[in-house]
DNA sequence: TGCAAATTTGCACTTAGTGCGTATATATCA
DNA sequence: TGATATATACGCACTAAGTGCAAATTTGCA
């Protein structure tokens, strides 16, 4: 389990290593309970228990239990977001968006994409964050695009945009896990950019 | 408080007609303390004090003290797709939405659903869990819409309205607590709708 | 009135999450 | 290297949400 890479010859002094390597061992402890016993079921005190740390100490990790399954996510809205400030001279909006997704998107792989999508859904508080933070996503990438393209006159669309990107991502996903991956996320995204642009 | 009205003789026996005046109380109770208090500061055996009521009774009225807030945003979703099932014959899917989505709207006062909104904020779950509540209406709504029309080829069309739809009201919605009701729902839906139909 | 069903309640319990004080490990600098 | 500051880990006691269960009370109805 040595799980340094040559070419990350140990990021920061052993304090800050040491964290990380406790935080991924609270995830995969908690994530093969949650796989093994079902979310709920799971206490804070087993998935301690697991990692190897006090119940006390968790809490200097996450926040919450929730904030364990949501951690799985990543910072997919910064990414793109950050992706359409670099966006072409002439691109549309909308065009802008699709790329970045779809870049930002294609790294993950399906079948890790599907056991989180399922995880979350076992717990309905998890689940209603996670819709949450599609709203969050919205207005980060709605700021970003406003950074990109500063007309006034266009703000009510962008803001649009940003909606139908978002809610682009959401049905693509739900699609995903509804299939249970036979097509990938980057086709599934594709064809509903596609059917969003003919709806335009 | 004789809350009883001529044209509604009293509902059900005596049992219904308790336990409405007591779910009504609870949520009195509730959004008073609320607004005194803040939510987080206010304790279930508090609610349940202020109600008249044992703390054990409140989850026979309520799941969860977020349910309390939950409640007061009553059955849009299904009021709203039962009037697109009867949209008149010719008219596209989107004006029908827009049309019951006006309708449906019309008749709760602004100032009201601002102080609702504000409560909703103060929680971050209750929050989250109002954002759900927004994909389930989508889906909702799109069910609706298939059944209305039924052609299998305008799916995924009929999945974007429902989306754009439910995200014209999030962002209608948005504005309205933003500007502090300077304009009402029914404009600025109006409104959203306009932009809508200007980027088709 | 008397019996069945629904409602209310108290009590004990589990779990998530917080505050606080202390011990221990790491970083920094002389 | 050694002293000191700082971050981390931990234990303990606490609050508050939510559940299961069984007893007590209230209501519906014959």
């Amino acid at each position: 389990m040595t799980d340094m890479r040559a070419d990350e010859p140990a990021l920061g002094g052993l304090r800050e290593r040491k964290r990380r390597q406790t935080l991924q061992r609270i995830t995969d402890a908690a994530v093969r309970l949650f796989l093994a016993q079902g979310y709920e079921a799971t206490t804070l005190d087993a998935i301690a228990a697991e990692a190897g740390i006090s119940r006390r100490s968790f809490f200097s990790y996450f926040r919450s239990k929730d904030d364990i399954l949501l951690s799985l996510q990543g910072s997919f809205g910064d990414e793109v977001a950050a992706e359409v400030l670099k966006a072409p001279p002439g691109s549309t909006p909308l065009h802008a968006v699709r790329d970045a997704l779809i870049a930002a998107c294609a790294p993950y792989p399906a079948d890790e994409m599907i056991v989180i999508d399922r995880l979350m859904r076992s717990s309905e508080a998890v689940q209603a964050r996670k819709q949450a933070s599609y709203v969050q996503q919205e207005r980060t990438l709605f700021e970003a695009l406003r950074e990109r393209w500063p007309d006034p006159e266009r703000e009510t669309a962008l803001r649009l945009v940003a909606m139908m990107s978002i809610g682009a991502v959401r049905l693509s996903l739900d699609a995903l896990s509804r299939e249970g991956g036979r097509r990938s996320l980057v086709e599934l995204l594709g064809e509903a950019f596609e059917a969003l642009e003919r709806a335009i």
